[in-house]
DNA sequence: AACGCGGGGGT
DNA sequence: ACCCCAGCGTT
């Protein structure tokens, strides 16, 4: 009784520690890595990293900041470049709510400095308000993502199934002890997490013997980094079989259609396309784009999403074509529309290879 | 709580 | 094959 309770040794300063001294060099992650943010950098690169890796962040980041500097010149676009550069980078909608937000900043006559009000931003959720808080507004709050409730569940010992609402109430609580328990800064705290959950503390195999937090972490002591967090529910996959004709007119331009706005791909362009739950037979497809003759086939591919795999068959035809909404367009034009990396495979990638294959303009 | 929403990387 | 990824919004 004669000593108090021995107070856990704040992880914040061996964590920040490593941070200092192994971050890695991001375009995003402006020097001296304490220094405030611009809060238009810090949502432009939060947003592209929901869901995404940062490697396949980086050349995105640099060409969307070299197009669209400014929360002002982003409000100022039409939402068909931003697609354009968001083009292959998957989740369409986060393009859109970036867009509506810097819209929404402009309104407002500048940027909320504080998580509760970044949250009504379009497409800012607890994370990504945390993270421009902290990062750039220098708020005391917390950004918890994937890899920072990956590396609280581990260094706490507890089990949990990642993104399940009773976890992630945990993991935030913990992430705000964090946060009390030092005066080290919040970005620092919060980016020192994550990036150690990206680099150290991986889903697999994570790097123990590297590890900053090893000596206090309870799931290294007990051997359970390999099993914390539990894996989710896998989820259901479909196959979806899907038919785009490319078609030319005497001009080279293809005729090409956009999606609807809302739904997979939503708002992007594409090739005449069809989408049944069963294969289709190349006649078959003829039927449905109310082809005269049956078109060729010049090919297949498939495409595995998160829920969906995805075989595309892709037509070309010599008889006229009429689709209601298509619209022809120059190589040129189609390359600066929004497309899907399946589309943009057709559109630009196939389509050229077969210029000289025309019909007569009938859309 | 479950689902829709992309596409690619790692194992 | 399967897992996950600097998540968010809707139902």
């Amino acid at each position: 009784m004669g000593r108090p309770k021995p107070r856990q040794t704040s992880l914040a300063e061996p964590l920040v520690a490593w941070f200092l001294t192994n971050a890695r060099e991001f375009p995003w992650r402006d020097r001296p890595l304490e220094a405030e943010r611009d809060p238009y950098r810090v949502l432009v690169s939060e947003t592209m990293l929901q869901q995404t890796q940062a490697s396949r962040v980086v050349d995105r980041f640099k060409r969307f900041m070299d197009r669209f500097p400014t929360a002002h010149s982003l409000a100022e676009a039409d939402v068909d470049p931003v697609l354009e550069l968001w083009s292959g980078l998957g989740y369409y909608q986060r393009a859109r709510r970036l867009h509506e937000a810097a819209r929404a900043v402009v309104n407002m006559g500048g940027w909320p400095s504080e998580a509760r009000s970044l949250r009504e931003l379009p497409g800012v959720g607890r994370y990504t308000a945390g993270a421009v808080a902290s990062l750039a507004f220098g708020e005391r709050t917390p950004a918890v993502d994937g890899n920072v409730a990956r590396v609280l569940l581990r260094v706490r010992g507890e089990p949990g199934v990642l993104n399940e609402p009773a976890t992630m109430k945990r993991v935030w609580v913990a992430a705000e002890e964090l946060l009390e328990g030092t005066d080290l800064a919040a970005s620092l705290v919060n980016e020192s997490l994550i990036e150690l959950g990206a680099t150290v503390c991986t889903p697999a195999s994570p790097f123990c013997p590297a590890c900053p937090l090893r000596s206090g972490c309870v799931a290294f002591a007990t051997n359970l980094q390999g099993t914390i967090p539990s894996p989710r529910k896998a989820a259901a996959k479909t196959v979806l079989h899907a038919a785009s004709l490319i078609v030319f007119d005497d001009r080279d331009r293809l005729l090409v259609e956009q999606r609807p706005a809302t739904g997979m791909w939503g708002g992007l362009w594409q090739a005449p396309t069809i989408e049944t739950p069963r294969s289709l037979t190349a006649p078959r497809a003829a039927a449905a784009f109310g082809l005269a003759e049956a078109p060729e086939r010049i090919g297949r591919f498939s495409l595995a999403t998160s829920h969906r795999d995805v075989r595309f068959q892709v037509l070309t035809s010599r008889s006229p074509v009429s689709r209601q909404g298509a619209v022809w367009k120059s190589p040129r034009q189609i390359g600066r529309l929004g497309l899907s990396s399946a589309q943009r495979r057709i559109l630009v990638e196939i389509a050229p290879t077969l210029v000289g294959q025309r019909v007569s303009s009938d859309a």
